[in-house]
DNA sequence: GGCCGAAATGAATGCGCATACATTTGCCGC
DNA sequence: GCGGCAAATGTATGCGCATTCATTTCGGCC
């Protein structure tokens, strides 16, 4: 067994001193095991395996110039900023009366764990690792540790994407009003939409509507909203008989935005631009002593879990998460083999599902 | 402006002949700015600007013999283990009846998002990164890329942990039967557990249930069924007239399972092991025409968002996720800081929502 | 058996950074 | 103005691996 220090990782010296070759060999024996002997080659494996061995992906990323890791940018959140003191358990469990309240656990749409596994399942596959990272100011400490950038809509300012550009491909998520010149993936949102309103217009021939619309500022939202308006343009629905209202894409929000509305007047249909809106409206409506679908019919946009268990299951648009996730690696992969291509924009096709919400019929 | 291959990113040779100063300067004006002449400190800065740098976090790690990344690796579940294959928008959108369906958006708990983001934060709050894996066979290989492992229940075999726990840091995360000379961090299933039925049985004074608990194989069923006992037997509850049906944490088996425990003989209260089933059996006892809570009452275990939105909101146990995720961190780090402590093994508490399907009162 | 070319292997170098050690600069007091 | 010392800066080396180029080994063939 070849003399090292205990406690160390062993290294390709190491495995070359046990096997009695020279680190050269071995390199090859691990990265093109064609060019070896098969004899040699089994005694490095055998030394690997004694040795316990495992390459370091540091090294082996100085000497290719490419550290085999993607990076994820998530949006981070108020809340998410800071770290969560944890509470070691005292042998207490406090009880609390929950009832009514139905605070969303972790404030935070869980709906990115969905884009994660579809990322690292794509980056694996390819023989890439990957790096996850949340919003946090503008830190661009991950533009040293990986070969290119995913970025979540909103989880980066322009400028900072631009900065990053320079240095590595980068590739947007799910925002379909980025800049032009870099790569992007994302869903079919304005078709989503159009589809929700051509069904409640066009199918069950209702034409009076209102729209609780995101902030003002997402672009998700800018393209929902086009989507809609659109498809009420092609139905010759009048645009000033439809009321729209600006929320947060936050439960909370929408309810008290949705209450606003309800008080004016009725709509027979209030369209949201996403579910959690969606969740905040059926909130409100449930207060008013308003009865979904008889009363007003809700739809939602996203296909989150929790609107599947709402009171009525909420009408929604189903994004394809795992699949958006992929794309975005797969993009990144595309622009490292290429990086002279066009900037591709690939937006990937969504999914009505009709619940009790806003029924496939009346 | 200095020369340099375009393309290229900058190294410190770079900025150091942009700044008329050796890299060994540079390197000190990032690393310890103190130790360096203001002056200086500000030529060297400016060039870092000028030129964009961003030092390479592989030959950093090289040098300094650690990655400054930590690796959390997450369960696999068989469906996640291919990539999903992108569907471009050709202009149609489908549309789908999905009423009655209720089917789960992605299959897997969308939870362990919450983890993710408790660990990413303190991650960085360490000056290091987070590489996320997903199990799939018994790929070690990010050993070579992190300080530190921390590994979900089950996301890994013993063996395989107990090969990486050679070599560097591994913390279990909910995983309170591990090996003992490892480091964990979990909540306090047992007591939480434990919670529920002291509610139920003790202050509700019901002594008529039936127990819809996990896998076999899951460490943490075992410890929520031992609470359970526990609790069962503190209140002097005959074991024999207690009905338990092993699921598999899913909506559709537990659904399937509380069909049968329904068939035979309706409970006063169902107590799950988790959300997801909880919510199967809410869809068993729907389908069976009766009424939550007035007829049974159903308890879950999570704190799943979904769980708060079924109709009835379900009580249930909610786990810190987010600390879970900060807390696995700190353990790696604490463990770095000093090999040589002897194992910690960490529970957080835990906190029991009580909603309608399991009311305070009755 | 000896020669030649191809295949296998080894020696040496660089990737970008941190740092131990060497050198220079600056400052103080006399 | 100079010695002496501390602070600032520079030089050189190694981290672990891939790879180029040099060297050795092996086969085939005459």
């Amino acid at each position: 067994m070849a003399k090292r220090k205990v406690g160390a990782a062993p290294t390709v010296y190491d495995v070359a001193g046990s096997a009695g070759v020279s680190i050269a060999t071995v390199s090859r024996a691990i990265r093109s095991p064609d060019s070896v002997t098969p004899a040699t080659r089994e005694r490095v494996e055998e030394a690997i395996q004694r040795l316990g061995y495992v390459p370091s992906a540091s090294a082996r990323a100085l000497a290719d110039r490419r550290t085999g890791a993607y990076g994820l940018l998530l949006p981070g959140f108020d809340d998410i900023e800071d770290a969560v003191e944890p509470v070691p358990s005292d042998g207490a469990v406090r009880i609390t009366d929950d009832r009514g309240s139905r605070s969303p656990v972790g404030g935070a749409p869980l709906y990115f764990d969905e884009v994660l596994r579809g990322a690292e399942v794509e980056a694996w596959r390819h023989g890439s690792a990957l790096l996850v990272a949340v919003r946090r100011g503008q830190r661009q400490d991950i533009s040293g540790r990986v070969d290119g950038l995913a970025v979540f809509g909103r989880a980066m300012s322009e400028e900072a994407i631009g900065q990053v550009a320079r240095r590595m491909p980068v590739v947007l998520i799910a925002d379909e009003q980025a800049a032009p010149e870099i790569d992007s993936v994302s869903v079919d949102n304005a078709r989503g939409m159009r589809a929700v309103v051509e069904h409640v217009v066009g199918v069950l021939g209702i034409r009076d509507l209102a729209y609780l619309a995101g902030p003002k500022d997402s672009p998700d939202d800018a393209v929902r909203r086009h989507g809609f308006a659109e498809a009420l343009a092609a139905h010759g629905v009048d645009r000033r008989r439809l009321r729209m209202r600006h929320g947060d894409f936050g439960r909370a929000r929408a309810a008290a935005v949705a209450a606003e509305l309800l008080a004016e007047r009725v709509p027979r249909a209030l369209l949201c631009a996403n579910d959690q809106s969606a969740l905040g409206a059926l909130d409100a409506i449930h207060a008013a002593g308003l009865r979904v679908p008889e009363d007003i019919l809700v739809t939602g946009f996203d296909g989150i879990e929790a609107g599947g268990y709402a009171s009525p299951p909420i009408t929604t648009v189903r994004q394809p998460m795992r699949a958006l996730g992929g794309a975005a690696i797969r993009a990144l992969e595309a622009r490292i083999a290429d990086p002279t291509a066009p900037p591709q924009h690939l937006t990937l096709s969504v999914e009505v599902l009709l619940r009790e919400s806003c029924p496939p019929t009346l």
